[in-house]
DNA sequence: AAGAACAAAAGTGTATACACATTTCCGGCT
DNA sequence: AGCCGGAAATGTGTATACACTTTTGTTCTT
């Protein structure tokens, strides 16, 4: 698995981001971070030029790259995406669900479950996200799995900001539903579960808020 | 818009892969190809990480670019997301289209027409492809035609190596069928109409065929 | 003649250097 | 006091340099 210098930055970073040690908008300076990390500014560069083609950062010409912040239209249109995706997804699961399929999701929603109890929100929302993704991976198909996730972790940056403990035991105990729906084979129960849980986590984010800037040393301890 | 030296590296190259000058499996040597481009090595590293992120080029450690040459499976998963993702958009386009959508649309449909008229390989593959990405645009989903376009140009390695001027008059057909079911709002003969034509666009490929290696300074002229 | 071993060539990976743009800061002006 | 202008500082954009790896080509051995 590519555990070259460059990959290791876009994780740290891209943890940090989703994760919100580092909140939308900050600098990310580029002499800064290969400090931190050790590296020439080459590397960090790479590392930066691809978080911006995931959209987790933006480039700004002769100015630098800066933590993305997404607009609100542009979150809603990766949630219908989501939704156009992950409801034919859930379809088409259904159809080729095995019983080991099943009782690996059943697992990971078990883990979901400790991870709220505990209060680790990182571990949280990074479960939550990972539960869709599992299915597709679930599918074998490598291509969805990787699309999923760079959708998901995109909408980290505005889910996962505003996204309540409340919300969150919302999510999971929809996932648990959708399970059930998987374990019954029952196609279109599954389809309308699915759209509808993206449709409540889209609800439940709160697009009005303050966001206070940040510092990269901090963020990356 | 981002009119980059990098970013005209990565078009050039793009153009030249999807249109088949360069094969796949060809090296992409960095020096040769900073000389044709007139640029340090740098700037075509840059372009090359990026078209590795889209999929049309990958990167060995140590060895170099190639010309990406996505496998069956791999070629098929694309397919199976696309069906997935434009099913549901071809539903979602019949609830909120207008007149003045299904005139852009006519109108690129004609154009398609032109192009396999003049027999123009390259334009008749591009707007082919494009007409999908076009429905994402007319939606307004910006994510969305982002999103569809990567797919497409990835397919379109496989897909037009070997889509014979019959299979496209094919496409064209089809396309011209699927106009005419968002004409008329008919949301489930849109979307039965759009996966049937992505399943015949998949069964038209001859996914084994001997592939001749090719010269960079040939293909970029 | 085929194959192994080694040397030369070519190519990639990372760091550094330098030109140029942007930001910051300070002094002079109104 | 506030604002404009310009120099210093900071930071990005691209090129170049160099270490190290892979490939190639040659020679020597069997």
């Amino acid at each position: 698995m590519e555990s070259s210098s460059t990959h290791l930055i876009v994780q740290a970073l891209t943890k940090a981001i989703v994760e919100h040690r580092l909140h939308p908008g900050s600098k990310l300076a580029e002499q800064k971070l290969a400090d931190h990390f050790g590296v020439s500014r080459t590397l960090v560069r790479q590392a930066l030029l691809q978080l911006s083609q995931h959209q987790l950062v933006t480039l700004e010409p002769a100015r630098g790259a800066f933590v993305a912040a997404p607009s609100v239209t542009e979150a809603r249109q990766v949630f219908a995406v989501r939704r156009m995706l992950e409801s034919e997804m859930a379809r088409a699961f259904v159809r080729q669900v095995t019983p080991a399929g099943i009782k690996a999701l059943k697992e990971h929603v078990a883990r979901e479950k400790r991870a709220i109890e505990q209060q680790d929100a990182p571990g949280r929302t990074e479960l939550l996200g990972d539960f869709h993704v599992r299915i597709a991976e679930l599918m074998g198909n490598q291509v969805l799995a990787q699309l999923l996730g760079q959708l998901i972790s995109r909408c980290a940056l505005i889910t996962l900001m505003y996204q309540t403990p409340r919300a969150a035991v919302h999510s999971h105990a929809e996932h648990a539903e959708i399970v059930r729906a998987f374990a019954a084979r029952d196609e279109k129960l599954a389809l309308r579960l699915m759209n509808e849980h993206l449709l409540h986590v889209e609800e439940n984010l709160a697009f009005d808020r303050k966001i206070p800037s940040n510092d990269i040393s901090m963020a990356l301890s």
